[in-house]
DNA sequence: TATGTATGTTTGTCTATACATGTAATTAAA
DNA sequence: TTTAATTACATGTATAGACAAACATACATA
């Protein structure tokens, strides 16, 4: 009934399935909770192979968007901008592209003054203080890793902002192009030359 | 023939699968660059269908330590420490998680004193000097977040370490088991504890 | 009321099959 | 020799179908 999906297309079913959920969970509902179609009814809704479907749905589970819950159905995830299942994901992505399975962590968020390289990298005036995001993280008894970023204050963020909405949405409604450059000024002080470039970066 | 896998276990036979790659692919000649089987051949040693051979094969490609190649084979991802595609990936996995599509980064690795605060964070005395690790990334020609990584000195790692082995090996040779605890000495302090519930984090 | 028990729904697992598409090596033609 | 066509091979895409497992609800029973 509904074509939904072009099948002359030359861009794979799964990844038109793929963009139209990614569509239709921007919906508020969707955003709030409710189940999606269920697979086979998407599918047939779709004019798609459940496992086609289910190759699309895979790849946004994967990215921590959706969630699955057997005999339930299919949510988006919970989209706080912190502390939310795909940053969790990522953390452990990151840790174990390191080689470590991550057990636990501490976050903290703050609005600090910045230490003089970060000034210096964003290029703006001392003693600005920056939104500031910490993070502590390793194997249980042992902190293996501690984390500080901070966010460039150009960026139009600030803790007044609705942080349960997703970062882009705060973004986008606020700032449009922004054209500014940044050069690096901090150069490796202990890394000897084999070191950079066994790591393949330029001194 | 090979009946490597187990078809009555509980566990099912894709995680089975991609058990028995990843300690496959744990060999030498693997990390070199070495082919792996070709799927059809794979799945029928495995006496698993190439369908279910490939959603193993998928959860590693997507974890980054696998790449595919269309018309060539599959091969282990490079597992340079800082500089391969797992660090890709899960950067930008973690910007993409912000809501953001990275298109640049800069990475700078240095042997540096750390601050007071990172300090605490380990339990170590001051002005000691700490591993570290810079990355600078957003859109081009803007900025975004810039991130230092402080790494706990009591773990064993230096830049005398060959930083083109996979991590973990260098940890695990070096360091057997550690206790130690560590605890949360910053607090946020422009957040507002509205914030900080919306974050969904303890003050 | 409280506790099982059956039932339907939804995702999870797995198979067999077919053809498309990109890559590289081989072969044939200029 | 160089170029173009052919071929083999590997992953990519897509389908249809079957059954398992977890969950929630409604219902029957103690």
């Amino acid at each position: 009934m509904d074509y939904q999906l072009d099948h002359n297309s030359s861009v794979p079913l799964h990844v038109q399935a793929e963009e139209f959920i990614r569509n239709m969970i921007s919906q508020e509902e969707y955003r709030k909770g409710k189940l999606l179609p269920n697979e086979v009814e998407l599918s047939q809704k779709l004019d798609i192979s459940r496992n086609t479907l289910r190759q699309a749905i895979n790849k946004l589970v994967n990215e921590g968007l959706l969630v699955r819950k057997k005999g339930v159905g299919t949510t988006v995830a919970s989209q706080n901008v912190m502390s939310n299942a795909r940053n969790w994901k990522s953390f452990s992505q990151e840790m174990r592209s390191l080689g470590m399975k991550v057990q636990n962590f501490e976050l903290h968020i703050s609005y600090r003054p910045a230490p003089e390289e970060a000034l210096k990298f964003f290029g703006i005036k001392p003693e600005t203080s920056l939104l500031c995001l910490e993070r502590l993280r390793g194997k249980p008894g042992l902190p293996f890793v501690y984390f500080i970023s901070y966010f460039n204050p150009d960026i139009p963020m600030s803790v007044e902002d609705d942080m349960s909405l997703p970062l882009y949405e705060i973004l986008e409604s606020k700032y449009g192009v922004f054209v500014k450059t940044s050069k690096e000024m901090i150069y490796a002080r202990g890394a000897s030359a084999g070191m950079a470039q066994k790591l393949g970066i330029s001194e």
